[in-house]
DNA sequence: TTGTATGCGTTATCAA
DNA sequence: TTGATAACGCATACAA
């Protein structure tokens, strides 16, 4: 009573081949130590049977689950698809797959228990996590897998990351709008206890104190369009309205200078606006946006490499700081001096 | 020799609470034809040991992979990732994980050797395609998962789909611009054997045809913010220059504008435009976008749906089509009589 | 209601 | 260089 349809197995690779399963499973995984002669055959009998191994059986022999697990705090953000992007190829290169989890979808009322049960060394081989806003506690636990951070990261908890370098990234921004003649300088930030908000700010303040300026005033937006859309109001009922603001992604610039055209507030011309991720559309909104690149899909890569790095020798704390560099477009420009 | 840091087994919880291995997992699977003793022990113990079951195992054990298969066509675009949101939500009610595979990624010069690899019953239980440009042959073996097709589609591939409403979505559009007085309208399409872009000539035509007009002329872009740019170039050269273009994405009614800004041509004073997908950045751009709205992350969520139950008993070629609707911003304007 | 025994498909160990 | 055997951890058929 076989199932006529039942997809091969490595048996009946080996009773095709004429050899034995254990020979079959060698030329699948290290052909150098067979002969030529059962090699062929073995290739042989694979291609006619349409033979492909079943990775669960090998995993579970193997004490691993063949996937890498992603944690972002949100999927529909185009900055971390394209962090992912580069992730999965490098994964893909070492036969692993990638695993997708949405942070923000893990009911909140749960506080995280959802998540939980994906850290854990059956569901991942190892894990990425791209959102700074989680609580360590998830992860520092025995049955958790590795841990690679990147890009945010979670305040106390230990182990690889991979950044970009913020704060030069933000002295940068600031020094350019300083060279411009700006001296209101405001900064348009993520959530306060976020770490990229938290060096970027170190970096404005860096670039405010070699000028002898105050440190710059701040708002606090959440990252989104239209977090930066609200700030504009904000930012009009300041005492002293600002001639420039450096804003801590692109599109709370984006969403910034929406809220300000809508008030009839120009930009370059009456205001100034730095962003930071160079999107893809900061190049083609209609004041293209002066704003600070970090190479996405190559921070990826190196997460992913860090993680594979890790899961061989357990890394101390080392830490990747990726280059970044100012693109300078029509969104800022010179002080007028009234 | 027992490694003392050993996760603990299913054997291990039995011990501690003086039951059989298949009693634990009787507990864990299917509680209720447990005596209340019996379950409260085995509780107990299972939080005492810090017991978590081992995936793979039971993977194997009940010839499943416990995952789901996503292939899109770029995962650094929101437009996808917003719909992944939305079959991740669903699938991890079933406690299935997701994979993601970008299309892209798979080396050309292979075509498609590499995601073959992937399109096989030991590495999902299932596949949701969103890319209509692969080939059929692909997924046309017995090796193959169960495979739901969203958003785009395979010409002449079986098997569920769920689709936005894109034939209505496009004659909305051209209604609407017809309703405005415009009679030169231009298409701007994506990839021209691209389903999206077939259903929705279909919906051009349509209503061009009912107002008793002559078809669209096309320009062929790629979805892309560039190839929207670029398409600036070509709208500018004919010989009639149209009032109004219907683009079969928000990104490419984006490149577009950013283009026809750059040649001093207005939006929409001078030409109206239409996009398509209501992608967040279409409400913050200079000019609001005219666009037709598709509920993405319910997409996602059908389409997943739709794959589970498509599991449990292999359904014909069932299409749900999902509605859309116009959303009218400052992109489009009443024809000016000069 | 619970326990025993077996097998899911593969690979590592050992012996030949 | 190859084959026999056992084990990875769990769930299920069957027996009790």
């Amino acid at each position: 009573m076989k199932d006529p349809v039942a997809t091969p197995r490595i048996h009946d690779v080996a009773r095709l081949a004429g050899v034995s399963p254990a020979t079959v499973s060698r030329v699948l995984s290290n052909p150098s130590i067979v002969s030529e002669r059962t090699r062929a055959a073995v290739e042989k009998a694979v291609e006619e049977t349409g033979y492909t191994i079943n990775l669960t059986a090998r995993n579970l022999r193997q004490q691993q689950v063949g996937a890498v697990l992603a944690l972002v705090p949100n999927l529909a953000n185009p900055f971390f698809s394209e962090i992912l992007a580069g992730i999965s190829e490098t994964l893909r290169a070492e036969g692993l797959s990638l695993l997708v989890l949405d942070t923000r979808q893990t009911d909140p009322g749960a506080a995280g228990r959802g998540l939980q049960a994906y850290l854990n060394r059956s569901r991942a081989d190892g894990v990425i996590v791209l959102d700074g806003s989680l609580d360590r506690s998830l992860f520092e636990h025995a049955a958790c897998p590795p841990v690679v951070q990147a890009c945010e990261w979670i305040d106390g908890l230990h182990g690889p990351r991979v950044l970009a370098d913020n704060q030069t990234g933000a002295r940068l921004a600031v020094e350019h709008l300083l060279a411009l003649g700006h001296r209101r300088i405001l900064h348009l930030t993520g959530p306060a206890s976020n770490s990229l908000s938290v060096s970027r700010a170190a970096g404005v303040a860096e670039a405010l104190e070699a000028a002898g300026l105050p440190p710059a005033p701040r708002i606090e937006g959440a990252f989104s369009l239209g977090s930066g859309h609200t700030a504009s109001a904000g930012v009009l009922s300041l005492p002293e309205r600002p001639t420039a603001v450096f804003c801590d992604n692109d599109e709370m610039a984006i969403g910034l200078m929406a809220g300000l055209r809508a008030a009839k507030i120009r930009t370059p011309e009456d205001i100034s606006i730095v962003g930071f991720d160079n999107i893809e559309m900061s190049a083609y909104v209609s004041v293209p946006l002066t704003t600070v690149r970090q190479k996405r899909a190559h921070l990826g890569r190196r997460a992913a490499e860090m993680l594979l790095a890790h899961r061989e020798t357990p890394s101390p704390d080392t830490e990747i700081i990726l280059p970044v560099e100012l693109v300078i477009r029509d969104s800022t420009t010179a002080l007028r001096k009234d």
